[in-house]
DNA sequence: TTGACTCCCATAAATTCCCATGATATCCCT
DNA sequence: AGGGATATCATGGGAATTTATGGGAGTCAA
């Protein structure tokens, strides 16, 4: 599971270490890790080989002329598998660093099943983008209504 | 469970010990530790680690351009997973220290479930004006037999 | 030979582990 | 029931390990 934040440092050669918490899970489940371009925002999402996977028997279930199909296989093209180094880095490809804008920071930011790499001023603008919903509008029925089985 | 409350120290490591009945708790039935940003209030909430998988599974279902799921992407993104040393205590990340205005002294309040992580202060402050509203208001009615449906 | 990439080693800072202690609570024996 | 012995809890500090990061040597392809 990928939980909490980290900011780390992107070297010249783009390389940059992933959270040793992150690295902990995907070698305790034995994955592969699969960056690509995030659908939703401006960042990149890191995730394991086996939820790629997931990603991949989704396009099978739909309609493979449709526009959804075709915008996922795009995305399929776009994602790399990559390694850690024995300091536990990665390098991040020269795509990838423009598409998300990074330059010398990255913010790791866990959300469960798979992570996202952010340059630090679009984190921040997200960040407090959430905190004004949350303001506004409270926290997730799903919080409230806890189950207490 | 989660029960009573306890006030303990923090030291310059942001050390603080967890309440023997809680360890106890979280070790008989074999699970981790998960800490995040209350998004009610000012303070820490402590759960378990299934406990919190079942908000990330959550996710899932839900639309994941919906509102609801962004502000429970972060509350993944500031959660961590800790393990209590061998004389029971954990390190509070320094996020959490600062999101909580902690510093040397924590209240520890069980409950049920989970558990809430307070500066003193804080914690004075939320007890008086739940004494309020009790005075106000009288004592809640409360469905202890709630169908489940 | 040059440039890009991959290993490998070095290091400072942060984190974790380990042992020590005082205080409190629990037990047990008379 | 008293009182001393024993266990447990919360806390402090130092040693050892790990993490993140920088830089260089080796490798491969054009």
């Amino acid at each position: 599971m990928f939980l909490s934040t980290s900011h780390n440092k992107i070297d010249l050669k783009c390389r940059v270490s992933i959270p040793a918490a992150y690295r902990f899970f995907l070698e305790k489940s034995d994955e592969q890790l699969i960056l690509f371009k995030s659908l939703q925002f401006k960042c990149l999402e890191g995730t394991s080989f086996s939820r790629m996977q997931r990603y991949i028997n989704a396009i099978d279930e739909l309609d493979a002329m449709s526009d959804e199909a075709f915008v996922l296989r795009m995305m399929m093209a776009d994602s790399f598998e990559t390694k850690f180094d024995a300091s536990g880095r990665i390098v991040i490809p020269e795509t990838l660093m423009n598409f998300a804008e990074l330059s010398n920071k990255a913010v790791f930011m866990g959300i469960g099943e798979s992570f996202y790499i952010w340059c630090p001023a679009e984190y921040e603008k997200q960040y407090k983008k959430s905190q004004k919903i949350l303001e506004e509008k409270g926290p997730p029925k799903l919080i409230l209504n806890k189950k207490t089985e």
